[in-house]
DNA sequence: TTCTGGCACTCCGGGAATCCGAGTGCCAAC
DNA sequence: GTTGGCACTCGGATTCCCGGAGTGCCAGAA
């Protein structure tokens, strides 16, 4: 019942409403894309698509619009994607190669992301859960004050000011080190967290009070996914080319500012697939009007986050998708070097 | 020739715009605000304000409205800062006071801005070049790459990796980490770099070498000013509370995206004291519809950074610049605690 | 069957015409 | 200097109207 030239009519309109953000007639369709029939041969499979549920008409008279369920046909079965030109290529790895730190690496791939396909992007930090611990390092800064720096395999750094009860010598200091680190380096960091639990009894007994109060302050900051919601946000000027100011740009704006809404539009699906989420498929309602390309990232099969970009449902799929592919690959690779 | 009940007026008639989005007429003036004359005084008055500039009519027959030059004597003249309420002093220490590191402090100040002016906030990150090392860390990762990690007083923390062209025994790495640290715990950066440059003599001369490209690496990193530009942005979606779109909310957005025109938004003056740019008073043409209350923080004398709102000109200046005022007032102490 | 040309019909979008009323400027009187 | 009265202006909203793009359906051709 759905059969190719349907399909080809279909991917014709989406395309065309992609490109003019107008309903799209049967005659303007049939110029356009050398279809090989008659405009009144296209609005027959309009009628059926119609009566398929793939493409609405605003009203009678009217062109047709693709429905949610007719972008979801056409990223399934009709689209290929977009493959980068050299020069964007280029401007992914110049730019990326480029970074510094972690920080680095997130903002330029927001950059990027949004400027490659136009959109809104979205990158998460990458998650500390899946880090190994690459050293701990305790400064004394005062007798009783230390600050503990916890270094892990992606490249981030976290510290915490430990204020304790007894002032404690700088050998004192340097054994525990040595024992922190013996007891967590390498380890993924849920099994840090656990090693170090152990810590306090292992130590000189005059050292336990130390050992507890600075291994309750490293498991703390271990479990303190505080970081995993964070995420970066760019591309937001190109929300200006959006058509309907209420209905399209202003629950996204509000979206943005909820990062916890931005973590779940990208999916914690904990999958590293390439996802698009059309319009009502996606968890809110008032984003209704707008679709998600995402993916995770990570070295291999280890998911550290996630990117992709927002937009309106009416959006080049094709392009985006390719986009979010290419960036996620980059990232992941950056990272792994990182790590090694 | 501006008389106090003028003055009055004026002051009655930015109130009444910033309120209701609307030109105001003469007689909604003295029902609204009892001004005891008659709407023909009121209409006298206005026709003078008018040729002096300071309110501008859009067409015949229409009520005035206030110009940039009105704006500013407003805020010169006849604003006076809108005091917080105790629940809004209540919400600033809260939230502030349970911010745990620096990135922290600076998410929720813009977040706390934004809410508190229901307008874009913008807080800058502190700026390096004040500060002091608190504490330079060596960790050998593996014989020939080391990780830097710099800690200074506002809490910020850089670090960087290093490739060393022969293996660095961990004997030598502690001495250097020694070194490293009398030359320059507790120096001001700018001298600190300068210090450094000096180490590469001063140790053993079989660390000369890795001694160069340490201090290399570090020094950089001092004098990197990267970091000196970067920006928090927040409540972008009050943006939609704007009128017009294109003149006003399309600039506006697509400054948001360059940190660099933020920072000269803000100003860099240096100076702490509380500054407010109306319209065209502004840098950037395109941004002659907003305004921009900006102040520096920083504990006592020492300016770390510069924080703000931007809003439509007509937008509510004394509340603002209270909000902005407190808010500053607040980062700076909590940055002059973590400092101490 | 499947496609095509023809035809009557629908209805949105935009331009012209119209109306309403808030607001003004001016003037004479207080 | 202030006030009430009054004629005038002009933008914004409303209504009306029309063209044209697009449709559905049907009968005939391939």
């Amino acid at each position: 019942m759905v059969d190719d030239r349907k399909l080809d009519v279909l991917r014709a309109i989406v395309e065309d409403y992609v490109a003019t953000e107008e309903p799209v007639g049967s005659k303007a369709l049939v110029e356009r894309h050398g279809l090989g029939v008659s405009p009144a041969t296209v609005r027959n499979d309009m009628a059926a698509l119609e009566d398929e549920g793939y493409i609405h008409q605003p009203h009678t008279s009217a062109g047709r619009v693709p429905t949610d369920k007719g972008y979801r046909l056409f990223v399934d079965k009709l689209a290929t994607l977009k493959p980068m030109s050299a020069a964007e290529r280029r401007a992914i790895s110049t730019l990326l190669d480029g970074a510094v730190d972690l920080d680095d690496v997130v903002q330029k791939s927001v950059r990027l992301l949004s400027q490659l396909t136009r959109q809104v992007a979205i990158v998460q930090y990458p998650t500390l859960s899946r880090s190994t611990v690459r050293h701990i390092e305790l400064v004394s800064l005062t007798p009783t004050r230390v600050m503990l720096i916890l270094i892990l395999s992606t490249g981030r750094v976290e510290q915490r000011l430990v204020d304790l009860e007894q002032p404690i010598a700088d050998t004192d200091l340097a054994e525990l080190r040595v024992a922190v680190n013996q007891a967590s380096a390498g380890v993924q960091i849920a099994a840090a967290a656990a090693a170090l639990g152990d810590l306090p009894d292992a130590v000189r007994p005059h050292q336990a009070d130390w050992a507890r109060t600075i291994t309750g302050v490293l498991t703390e900051a271990m479990s303190d996914h505080r970081s995993d919601e964070r995420v970066a946000v760019g591309g937001t000027a190109n929300l200006a080319r959006y058509g309907d100011f209420d209905t399209a740009v202003r629950p996204l704006l509000e979206a943005l500012e909820e990062h916890v809404v931005l973590l779940k539009l990208l999916g914690e699906s904990g999958t590293d697939a390439l996802t698009v989420r059309i319009g009502h498929e996606g968890p809110y309602s008032e984003l209704a009007a707008t679709s998600v390309v995402a993916t995770g990232y990570g070295p291999q099969e280890h998911h550290l986050g996630s990117l992709g970009v927002v937009g309106p449902t009416r959006m080049d799929y094709p392009g985006s998708m390719a986009a979010v592919r290419a960036v996620a690959r980059y990232v992941s690779r950056i990272l792994d070097e990182g790590n090694q």
